[in-house]
DNA sequence: TTAGGGTTAG
């Protein structure tokens, strides 16, 4: 701390800075015009406090009103001594009441500009722990970082959690890793917070890593780590282990609580193991945590991908017979995957009872809507369907004019596409590689090779990746009658490949 | 919502 000598200095040659509280609230009550007529001065140590409760309230009152707080509180109160500990801290005190603890940090940082102000370590603490409690992590960091103190360990530990939480685990991880370095070892929850941060950021081979420090440490293993390593190994495809672990804690009598459950179902819906997510739902009704919508999002999902469309509606059904209201979410997943099934009847009846239930489709659900009628070749309605999105205000998007063009690419269409394609760059849509490959088979399909291999360069230029069918759609136009300079290209653009 | 969700080539 830089200003510690100043401040020291400016002690003793003027000592009437340091006055004790009762003759700074004597200065106070005189100075403070919104007072009027001033009280006897105190001798009073809890009226002392009181007066700096009440001058710390006129202090937040003109820091919330006023532009140039810092000059208003010079001229009204020019002999309050602000660099006094117990008025800083009643200012804390306030302001944590109020939930305003960034008041507290300006009025620090104009402490420590305008005044020979060292901050004591009690009033740095409050402070550090002040913006952790209101969850200012990248405020307490700075704080941290220009102050230099160091923090009680207790709040260093907090200081970790929060970093993970809020995502900055890299640092969170720096804080843990020096803790333990000052010799100290970070509680279970602390670690937990670590773990947790590694997830939150998919970094699994750090989380795997720090676990097993932090087993050889210590062998306390709670709940949350269980729900921790649960996650890590679903995150990682190991939902089998992660499943033997439910079924250990299970036989111990624990319960780890829904999101493991869930995330469980998840993993098993993705590899399409049908038995086990059954197990698994059944054993969290059984502890009594009935599954939320998303978590029957997550079943109608899995069932869709794995080609099981067929129960997935008759999960949806038996979901609102059983008084569920699937949202506008569940209804998309379940239009789309009754459109890939090619029950288009059912997917519209389903389009329609979300309407009069209220949900308006958003671009989601019209895309889902847009392309199906493509694939089934309805163009007229498809672009119908378009222009009514655009009028309820969700605006093109790259996976909106893919839909297009991929739709029209192939009813052999790729003029049409084209359109697509350039009205894109028109209205700052930016394509991608589905875009381009799209273009380049639909144009080579029409044998349209100059066309294709224009935009293949294009592709290229823009470090965009070809499809192994962009290159099988060039390789199957390669016999035909073409320009010298156009075989050339197509021959240069194979060889490579 | 204790975290978490849906769309485009194939």
């Amino acid at each position: 701390m830089s200003r510690g000598q100043s401040y020291f200095i400016t002690l003793i040659r003027n000592p009437s800075r340091q006055n004790n509280t009762t003759t700074q609230i004597r200065t106070l009550t005189l100075d403070s015009p919104s007072r009027g007529t001033s009280t006897e001065p105190n001798s009073d140590a809890h009226q002392a406090l009181t007066s700096y409760t009440e001058m710390a309230k006129t202090v937040s009152t003109i820091i919330r009103e006023r532009h140039r707080w810092q000059q208003t509180l010079v001229s009204d109160f020019p002999s309050f001594n602000f660099a006094d500990p117990l008025f800083f801290r009643q200012m804390l005190t306030l302001q944590n009441n109020n939930n305003n603890v960034m008041f507290s940090l300006w009025f620090f940082r104009w402490l420590c500009s305008t005044f020979d102000y060292k901050p004591d370590p009690v009033s740095l603490n409050l402070l550090f722990g002040a913006l952790l409690d209101a969850k200012a992590v990248k405020a307490a960091k700075s704080f941290l970082d220009t102050t230099r103190f160091n923090p009680e360990v207790t709040l260093l530990e907090r200081y970790v959690k929060c970093l993970c939480e809020d995502g900055l685990v890299e640092e969170g991880i720096k804080v843990y890793t020096l803790l333990k370095e000052s010799g100290t070892v970070p509680t279970v929850p602390t670690c937990n917070a670590v773990l947790l941060g590694c997830l939150k950021v998919k970094k699994l081979d750090l989380f795997w890593e720090l676990h097993k420090e932090m087993k050889e440490e210590t062998e306390v293993v709670d709940l949350e780590r269980i729900q921790c390593l649960i996650q890590a190994l679903c995150d990682g495809g190991e939902v089998s282990e992660g499943y033997e672990l439910l079924k250990k804690v299970l036989k111990q009598g624990l319960d780890p609580g829904h999101s493991v459950y869930s995330r469980l179902i998840s993993g098993f819906c993705k590899i399409g193991n049908y038995a086990c997510m059954s197990e698994i739902l059944h054993t969290m009704i059984a502890w009594n945590h009935s599954p939320s919508i998303y978590t029957y999002q997550e079943i109608i999902k899995g069932l869709c991908k794995n080609q099981k469309q067929r129960e997935a509606f008759c999960v949806f059904n038996s979901l609102k017979e059983r008084g569920y209201a699937p949202d506008r979410v569940v209804y998309t997943t379940m239009i789309h995957g009754l459109c890939e099934m090619g029950w288009f009847g059912s997917a519209r009846k389903l389009w329609f009872e979300m309407m009069e239930k209220g949900m308006r489709p958003n671009e989601f659900t019209y895309n889902v809507m847009i392309h199906a009628h493509l694939k089934r070749g309805e163009v007229v309605l498809a672009r119908e369907l378009y222009g009514e999105m655009l009028r309820n205000g969700f605006g093109e998007t790259t996976v909106s004019c893919n839909t297009m063009i991929t739709g029209f690419c192939s009813y052999g269409r790729a003029d049409q596409a084209f359109e697509v394609f350039k009205k894109m760059s028109d209205i700052g849509v930016k394509p991608d590689a589905i875009t381009y490959n799209a273009l380049v088979q639909g144009f080579c399909k029409e044998n349209k090779v100059e066309k294709g291999i224009g935009l293949f360069k294009e592709l290229k230029a823009l470090g965009m990746k070809p499809s192994d069918r962009t290159y099988a759609a060039l390789q199957k136009v390669r016999n035909l009658k073409m320009s010298e300079s156009v075989a050339a290209s197509l021959n240069e653009i194979l060889e490579v490949a």
